[in-house]
DNA sequence: CTACAACTGGTACAAATGTACCGCATTGAA
DNA sequence: TTCAATGCGGTACATTTGTACCAGTTGTAG
């Protein structure tokens, strides 16, 4: 099931403290959510359970208390995610976002060179190895085509 | 209204469709938008209502076709997009969205290039302009607060 | 003058999303 | 043993989103 269905802004949120804390109850990774917003823990519930649904987590009962636990790597949604969010911004390109992210750090020198440095190493990596280390699926992203 | 709600991500098919024609009639929009996906006209009209009803957008009819057309930047709406998801994905820091982007084309070596062309201005411009021109409200992104 | 084609505005409606209450079981404490 | 706290599973429900049908109006070709 590589193409199982996207997660929602919030379904996500819950996703990130997931993958932050690791393999935990619902009550601990609510309380994570709960630093950033105020969120009732049912609802946290709520949103684990369809993210196990879309099979990015799943769960097991450890004496009275549930267990969820990612079941993919952040990396992998996050991917899906960008693209799905490019294609709908700007159908598919993601120049612009790159663009539109460099700019907007554009006042800020540390970024920049952070930036730079970014660049420089990828050159390095780019003279050095062939085939990108990243393995994974990495399609050249080509066009949408998922209805 | 600096704080209207975010277009969901069909409106923002028909939303880009507007930017790129100009004002035009729901047929117009229509008809560039099929050029992507089937979708029925009278969605897009539903979707151009939206939009309207969102603030993006304004409308008069001319003659008996209603015209549409945009009343916000693309660059206002896709900063305000981007700062959202960013905000879901990676809790408001830019920077692992960036370096996703720039891993991303880490086998592309045109990409590369063109990155580093993009540095080098931002760098540039850094050293001869202090106000950076994009003017607008151009806000250091603080942090989450509509609920 | 009439039939059609082009458009509009109204309305519909299922699925997805955001958010949470509630009742029941388990368990530690009194 | 009884009670309160803890956690779960079920269920609810208003909005938002995706997608579109339909009926009414009007300009236009005959």
């Amino acid at each position: 099931m590589v193409d199982r269905k996207l997660l929602s802004k919030g379904e996500m949120e819950v996703a990130r403290a997931l993958w932050e804390i690791g393999p935990a109850s619902v009550r601990e990774i609510h309380e994570l959510v709960s630093q950033d917003k105020a969120v009732d823990v049912t609802t946290v519930q709520t949103y684990l359970r369809r993210i196990e649904a879309k099979g990015y987590a799943k769960s097991k009962l450890k004496g009275r208390a549930r267990i969820y636990e990612a079941k993919t790597r952040a990396k992998t949604v996050i991917r899906a995610s960008v693209e799905d969010f490019v294609d709908r911004l700007f159908g598919g390109d993601t120049t612009p976002l790159l663009v539109h992210l460099v700019e907007e750090s554009a006042s800020d020198p540390e970024r920049i060179a952070q930036l730079r440095e970014l660049v420089d190493s990828l050159e390095q990596k780019q003279k050095t190895t062939k085939g990108d280390p990243t393995k994974d699926d990495s399609t050249g992203r080509k066009r949408r085509d998922k209805s």
